[in-house]
DNA sequence: TCTTACTTGAGAAGTATTATCAAAATCAGT
DNA sequence: ACTGATTTTGATAATACTTCTCAAGTAAGA
C-alpha cells in the first residue's frame, strides 16, 4: 500500500469514517491526475475512464484529502479551487502565466524567513501564507513577439 | 475636485463614458469606507444612509474604479472580493487574522526584490502578485490565553 | 432641444460549492 | 456470516457572490 494511502486509511480509523472504493478510486485518480486539478476537472477525467462518481462525491473527498493532510487547496484566482497533493512535498508558491495557465512552483528560504520576520514584527502568530506572482510565461512571452 | 474625483473624471472622459450621481455618491461613500471593504458592505452602508441606489451599481461602480486604476481588487479566502483605494497609495500585502478579521498592510522591499529575482530566473514577466499571511493577531492571541 | 449612447434598478441568470435526503454500503459486535 | 447502527453515496436543491438582461431614465453634445 503506497503512503498515501496509509496516510488515509489511517484518517479514516481515527475519525470512525468508513473506507470506500469510491474514495480508493478518487484517490488513485488524484495521484495520477496533473497537480493543481480542479474538482470538476478530476470528477470530468475519471467519468471519462468510466467511472459513475458523482461530482458532489469528488468534491467532499478532496475535502477528506485536505482535512487528512494529503492535499491542499489551492486558489489561482480563476473562481475554481484547485487541489495539490502535499504529503511528503514541501512547501513551495507559485508563478502563474494568464495566458497558458501554466504554473510554476518555487521555493525561496530567504522570502520564507523574511515572512516570518514581518510576522514577528506585528505579533501574529502565521499559520498559513500564500505567495503568488502572475504573468506572462517565457513560452507565452515567445509566441506574443512574434 | 478631489485627485480621485479627478482621475475617475478623466477615466470616464476618455473611454466616452458618462458622469452620474451615482458614481458620484459610490466614490464618496468609497473614500469614506474603511479599507478593503466589500461591496456588499459598501452598498449597505450607504443604504442605511438613505441611498437608494442599487447593488448591481455598486458593483460596477466599483469594477469602473479599478479599470480606472482607483481601486484593486482583493480576495482573502472568505468568498466575497473586498476593494481598497489604491491611488497614490504604495504597494503592500496583508497580514489577515483568521478570528477577528483584522487586516494588518505591510510592505517590505526585501522580498519585493527576492519575488523579482524568482521570477527572473523563470524567464517570468510578472505583472501582478499576492503575499498573503494568513493567522491570529496580538490581540486575539491575547484573548485565548486568558 | 434632440438624438444617441450610456446608465440605472430590479430581478433573473450564472458559477462554484455545499446541503439535503433516501437508498446503499461499511463496519463492529455478535 | 448476520445484524444493526452509522456513514456514504448520487441526484439534485440550495446557497453565496457576482454578472447579465432589459426597459426606463439620464447625460453629452450638436
Ligand atoms: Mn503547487
Ligand atoms: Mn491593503
Ligand atoms: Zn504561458
Ligand atoms: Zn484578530
Amino acid at each position: 500500500m503506497e503512503k498515501e494511502e496509509e496516510l488515509l486509511k489511517s484518517h479514516i480509523t481515527k475519525h470512525h469514517l468508513k473506507a470506500t472504493k469510491e474514495r480508493s478510486a478518487i484517490l488513485k485518480a488524484f495521484l495520477d491526475s496533473e497537480r493543481h486539478v480542479s474538482a470538476e476537472a478530476l470528477y470530468r477525467q475519471m467519468k471519462d475512464e468510466g467511472s459513475t462518481i458523482g461530482l458532489a462525491t469528488v468534491y467532499r473527498t478532496l475535502n477528506l484529502f485536505c482535512s487528512s493532510g494529503l492535499a491542499e487547496q489551492r486558489r489561482f484566482g480563476d473562481g475554481q479551487a484547485r487541489y495539490e497533493l502535499t504529503y511528503n512535498v514541501d512547501h513551495h508558491d507559485h508563478l502563474i502565466c494568464k495566458e497558458c495557465d501554466l504554473i510554476i512552483e518555487f521555493e525561496n528560504d530567504e522570502i520564507e524567513a523574511l515572512q516570518k520576520k514581518v510576522a514577528k514584527e506585528n505579533n501574529f502568530k502565521v499559520s498559513s501564507h500564500r505567495l503568488e506572482l502572475y504573468g506572462v510565461c517565457s513560452e507565452c512571452l515567445k509566441e506574443k513577439s512574434t
